[in-house]
RNA sequence: GGAGAGUUGGCUGAGUGGCCGAAAGCGCCAGCUUGGAAAGCUGGUAUAUGGGUAACUGUAUCGAGGGUUCGACUCCCUCACUCUCCGCCA
């Protein structure tokens, strides 16, 4: 959420940010419909003083003036109503534009129209050149007896998969890995709520726009989350932190649900896009602070790229253009894992930096060493993301007999099996 | 699922129709005191938003929304959340 004071002082700049990252909003429109309402607010209040004055003098007037007071009460509320109808019915109005404006991106932001324009910024590792045909990772997996699509569509339908026997301890040994890493990084381990309430959605920014990605529970009203973000972020919502404690470095592995709507037809097989999938997840609450933002920033980005280096895979990282930027993103790297099938780089990871957007529709202050309240920021990045982590694993360490070698990291994680076996 | 209790500022907690934006305490800030600190003393200290160069001042806010009333933290209704007990259950 932007400040609306700082959409009126800085309304080109709003307006060319949104257009820049493909939202469609008219903040013309914004300002037109503020200052319809604030001029209407401004009188309200001065019939409210009024009337408040008037009331505060009943008790203490003579009783046959007590009458005539009221009723020019009843005469100032008459008035009072109708502006308020015509309030009530602008200011949802407004309120909904404001949750739909985007953060305009960081200056040095490539500009772009999607992700086919954001922008390498580093290489880690050389792809590996197969002296035999390469397969992919539903070849690999079923062969390996560790992979099972059939049975996870015929379980729970489309964009489902079960991991068997070395696939499902495959898993735990990534997710172990990747958990100790990112905790022996100072991030306080956490186990959060994987079912959330709609302020959690709107406060992180995944409700009102994006409600379709997400499942959710009208019985209920609750939300599955589609990133531990939510539920990490949303923890310290309505609460003054101080700056001492500030920055908290929180992760936490959950599951995460995805619809996935509006992707029929796009990478429908395999684990490379699927409704639920486990991953951990960073996130920091920091003081109101761009540079430091930015340190923090790349900070996050490093430990993800610690974790691939760690486990041999080759990535890239890109700078993510503004028009691949979500709607309350300043930043974003993407880190990009090869993957042999695609005869490319796949998004794995997602570093993002949100600056107020969040905390503001949170409430999450923070009271500085003077004394002052500021809205805090806050950062959020992917260490790891199961399944597709295992789809780069397998297919970048295939060898010619169907076999899996693992990298060394994992070893221990594995009961010291060091290769994968039909 | 049933019964009951509760939700007040950064925190604890008082307040049952106007004198309440809210006692008291804690915390925090400033001053006095001190060689320095602690203790003590004195004063200040909610948030949002509008107007004003400022001093200052209007409005709203005591979980949320509605109602009663000239006037609601206080009375009524609805909802959310928290807690306790019972039931069921991983």
């Amino acid at each position: 959420m932007l400040d609306i004071k700082f959409i009126r002082q800085n309304a080109q700049q709003v307006q060319a940010g949104n257009d820049a990252k493909g939202f469609k909003v008219d903040v013309s429109q914004v300002l037109a419909l503020d200052d319809e309402i604030r001029p209407m607010q401004q009188e309200l209040e001065q019939l409210q003083a009024e009337r408040n004055k008037l009331s505060q003098e009943i008790p203490k007037a003579q009783a046959d003036k007590r009458e005539l007071l009221k009723k020019e009460v009843l005469a100032i509320k008459v008035k009072m109503e109708s502006l308020e109808a015509v309030l009530n019915e602008r200011r949802p109005i407004l309120n909904e534009l404001l949750l739909k404006l985007a953060q305009p991106a960081g200056p040095d932001v490539p500009f772009g129209k999607d992700d086919k324009e954001n922008v390498e910024v580093r290489k880690w590792g050389d792809p590996r050149k197969f002296a035999f045909s390469a397969k992919d990772h539903i070849a690999i997996g079923e062969k390996l007896g560790i992979l099972d699509f059939e049975r996870g569509v015929k379980v729970a339908g489309s964009r489902s998969y079960i991991l068997k026997r070395d696939g499902a301890l495959l898993e735990q040994a990534v997710l172990r890995f990747g958990y100790d890493f990112v905790v022996k990084k100072g991030f306080a381990p956490h186990s959060v709520p994987l079912l959330v309430k709609e302020e959690a959605m709107i406060g992180t920014g995944y409700f009102p726009v994006g409600r379709d990605q997400a499942y959710f529970i009208e019985k209920d009203k609750l939300a599955l989350i589609g990133t531990s973000e939510v539920s990490l972020c949303s923890m310290h919502a309505n609460e003054m932190l101080t700056e001492e404690e500030l920055p908290l470095r929180y992760t936490s592995l959950t599951t995460c649900f995805r619809r996935e709507a509006g992707t029929y037809g796009k990478d429908t097989r395999g684990l490379y896009r699927v409704h639920q999938f486990n991953k951990i997840e960073m996130v920091v609450f920091a003081v109101a602070d761009a540079k430091k933002s930015e340190e923090y920033h790349h900070e996050l980005l490093s430990i993800s790229e610690g974790i691939l280096q760690a486990l041999e895979l080759p990535y890239r990282v890109v700078y993510v253009c503004t028009g691949d930027l979500g709607q309350g993103q300043v930043r974003k790297h993407d880190i990009e894992t090869w993957m042999p099938s695609r005869n490319g780089y796949g998004e794995t990871h997602s570093c993002s930096t949100f600056h107020d957007f969040q905390a503001r529709r949170l409430n999450i202050r923070y009271k500085t060493k003077d004394g002052q309240k500021a809205i805090a920021y806050t950062l959020n990045n992917t260490a790891l993301a199961i399944p597709r982590i295992l789809l780069a694993l397998l297919e970048n360490f295939q060898e010619a007999d169907g076999s899996v070698s693992l990298p060394s990291v994992l070893h221990p994680y594995m009961m010291g099996k060091t290769r994968l076996r039909a």
